[in-house]
DNA sequence: TGTGTCAACCAGAGCT
DNA sequence: AGCTCTGGTTGACACA
């Protein structure tokens, strides 16, 4: 073991029976943190045998051994929430430029029901499945179809993007986009997405039923 | 000298 | 009761 700068005197013994003075000595050693990142990589928990066979091997305290185990769940749960946040941060992009296309696709509509309104109120009335073609030659006569191919006509893509809105069909994006309205509201506030994302969040832990099943592969 | 890292410790909770 | 866990803190050390 390698430390440096403890070279005082002082005999008086810790809890564990070691010198006060090699209480906060520096690290372990490369090799012995070696074996028990090799440890903790088959499982991050540690059993009585476990932890004795490695302080024998080691040739440390086994309280040291369980100190280093509890020391490193805890540093490898904070690089965990680091890349959850990233994940999170990276989807809430996403959700913003969907949302982005959204407004825009969704203004062009307005438009275009406009116009159609305008020259209905001038003229005789008019089938609006062939205003729409006129205005669109490739269209569809079915409405829920016409506007998915103003949707594909415009750079709306509804399969591109966050799985999230992957189910929402054209005919159905009214309704949705009130709630998209409402987490784009909140996007100041990056709890609430975190709240709106969180029965996506159960991949969280890298073994089933959460961090007391670990059991790295 | 300020800051980050790490071993060690503590308190409180849960499990057997 | 004894053990282990998590979350937070402390103190020593390394480094820019």
């Amino acid at each position: 073991m390698s430390f440096s700068g403890m070279d005082n005197g002082m005999d008086e013994l810790s809890d564990d029976g070691m010198p006060a003075w090699e209480t906060k000595r520096r690290s372990l050693s490369k090799e012995q943190v070696r074996t028990l990142e090799k440890s903790f990589e088959q499982g991050n928990k540690l059993d009585p045998e476990k932890k004795m066979q490695l302080a024998m091997v080691l040739g440390l305290q086994p309280r040291q051994v369980a100190i280093w185990f509890q020391n490193r769940r805890a540093r490898w749960k904070t690089k965990q929430l680091e890349k959850d946040y990233d994940g999170l941060r990276g989807q809430l992009e996403a959700i913003k430029s969907e949302n982005e296309a959204l407004r825009a696709h969704n203004e062009k509509l307005q438009a275009e029901i406009l116009a159609l309104k305008g020259r209905d109120s001038t003229s005789e009335p008019i089938n609006l499945n062939k205003e729409t073609e006129a205005s669109c030659s490739n269209r569809s006569e079915n409405s829920s179809e016409r506007t998915s191919m103003a949707m594909e006509s415009s750079s709306f893509h509804p399969h591109r993007g966050l799985a999230l809105f992957a189910s929402v069909r054209p005919a159905e994006m009214e309704m949705h986009c009130p709630k998209i309205e409402h987490c784009i509201a909140a996007e100041g506030s990056f709890s609430n997405l975190l709240c709106s994302l969180e029965d996506h969040a159960s991949t969280f832990w890298p073994w089933p039923d959460g961090p007391d099943q670990q059991s790295f592969h």
